[in-house]
DNA sequence: TATGAATGAGGCTTCATTCAT
DNA sequence: GATGAATGAAGCCTCATTCAT
């Protein structure tokens, strides 16, 4: 419908077309409620190519996933590894463009992180391996700043802890981010870190908060 | 599960008890996988039931959500008034109780807060109303802390801000504490609180982190 | 939900008030789309009332067209023995009858008239039957006007021809009457017989018509 | 019913076998009892086929209405202007082709005018509008016989009573004409113009009927 | 390479009908 | 005499997937 022209793409090329749609209405929809007529609609293209190039709805989707998690994950990682020589400096980096990613790219973040749980075990198990994988970008900086700090008996299942609070949270604020327009990454990453930066340099050096008493 | 030959509820009950069932089954599966036969089956009931008492896929969603998210609010915020006086306990026993809901209503949490975003318009307004009415209160109880601080220019934007941090935070690390078993919501809660409330008190005093300059 | 306190009627009675809903519901939506909840709902009494005194969906049908046949036969047939001495007096007698009777109970008349053909065997034949019924009753008036008229050669075909010609047209007028309010089965008695008393009359005297030649 | 091997037919084609079988089916069963499978089954394809091409339960039995009522009235208007040049010969030979019409395509001629009248909101529509249109092209043959005859006086409204009588006759005779196996429809014409030309003419002449007087 | 035509399988929903009280 | 609770059976519709060209 729209002027794509149907010129003989290169298979690469096509593929990476296919994905696109495919990303844009699992992201709209959900993969259950996605439907493949949509897909290949929105490509351009006519539904055989699709199952000819990816195999099946699965196969979209786990496409989806490797492709978008590995941008995310090296997009943070080469802004991390840009952003300075310390570790405040390269978190600093990493989150930002962690949210400038989320924020330009709510579809494949929702693709990744808004799922149902259950769906197929090909799919199952490739979420996970996608969500892990930038966890484990996230704590490697995150490790390395505790670390680095001078504490060496918190270990890796801290460093885990914290990342999963930071991503939670950069994630929960995406929504915000939603709702409050004209807020640029590195503001949202100021916020994000006045919170937890603190608090996290704090628990180097052993302040550690405890619960208050009740009177 | 067990005596499974129950016969002829009081049709409370056995909305109540259709609503169990769909919570479980639109936890494990997603709104769209779910299949209305298997919550009949699990509710111990034929599907016409179900239909009589909730109407259709889309009202026993929405029965599920409206039920869960009071339940969950009023638990947040019962442990937060029973907590203690200052905003700082209070804080603490509402997010405990947060941690322990969610641990323990697994099903509700996933329902609540990991559907695909598109679905129906019922489901979609329902859903948000949900979310907002949980994050309103958090938010007023952030809000007091910071306000009592001293700072009053910190308004409800901040609250809410910080309010998404902290859901946000919670949510992800309930994943972080599905692997690790054994972890009790205190233990969790203080380890989200050392995070984050030395955090959010130094904003109140001021204290606030500024990105660290490139070498 | 209506202020019928539901008194202990007499069977009879209260029979009788089922078939008014069914009567009611079934000229609405017709044999297939009516359904049974509605006409208990309208009857003012639960479900396996219907089910205890009429038996089943087919049966409330039955009793439908029975009662209402009967009644329409019965209306016509003592009209027109009332109506006068002559056939001609008989037959505006019943035809006038026939239109008060078809825009006063026009559920009635749907039901007898106006179902799809095929349902259960027990329909199609009590329909069947209604339909000659009243058939008979209109061919047997015009047959004895033509009788009389001193043709003996027409018999009972041709009357039946009649007949048909005639019930036609005035249910086809009934639609007509509709559209035009105000219309009073006198009325529309007469433009009826403009048309076809006539015409009657002519074949009796054997003044035929005989289609046109083709310039 | 003969050659099912059918494979691959144009789009076109397909869809008008299934109008075809369609239209067998709901006049068989009327809308409601009409089951989709059966159409589908009839028409040697599967069931998605079905809803493919004509979207719906609904839109099936629209694109029949929708068919059979232009078919109809072009039957008659055609036959009409050609059957000759005055009023009486163009009624005779639209007479003439509406009883071959109906005794030929029993089907569309059921499906027209014996479905229950509530249904859906489109096919009350699209059934009015049919009804309607059909009415209109009788009423405009009658329509000009009686003006042509002089009473200029008699206007849209006696021409519309005159085609529902006429109209409904004809309907109701084609189910004498079932009774009495051959007839022909040229037959059947002239003892409908016997019965109503003759009264047609009069009323143009003003020689009208009036109610006896009972004695 | 590319697609119009086709379908098996499965899910949502409704309804006539019957228990158990 | 009366009814709230319950269900087997069936119908509409959709979708991932594959042929045949």
């Amino acid at each position: 419908m729209s002027d794509k022209r149907r010129r003989r793409l290169p298979r690469n090329v096509r593929e990476q077309e296919i994905i696109d749609a495919a990303l844009h209405v699992f992201s709209k929809r959900g993969y259950h409620a996605a439907v493949v007529d949509e897909i290949a609609e929105l490509a351009g293209i006519s539904k055989p190519m699709v199952y000819l190039y990816l195999g099946s709805k699965e196969g979209l989707f786990v496409a989806c996933i490797r492709r978008e998690s590995q941008r995310l994950a090296a997009t943070f990682k080469d802004a991390a590894q840009a952003g300075g020589s310390t570790p405040e400096q390269r978190l600093w980096a990493g989150l930002t463009a962690f949210f400038a990613f989320v924020a330009e790219h709510r579809d494949a973040w929702l693709v990744l992180h808004r799922q149902a749980p259950d769906q197929s075990e090909a799919i199952s198990a490739e979420l996970a391996q996608a969500r892990r994988s930038i966890m484990a970008v996230v704590a490697g900086l995150v490790g390395q700043g505790i670390t680095e700090g001078g504490r060496p008996g918190l270990g890796e299942q801290d460093a885990d802890f914290v990342a999963h609070a930071l991503v939670g949270a950069a994630d929960s604020l995406t929504e915000w981010m939603e709702r409050h327009p004209g807020q640029s990454p590195e503001r949202m990453t100021i916020g994000l870190m006045n919170m937890m930066w603190v608090g996290m340099r704090n628990v180097l050096t052993g302040e550690v908060w405890t619960p208050p008493r009740e009177t």
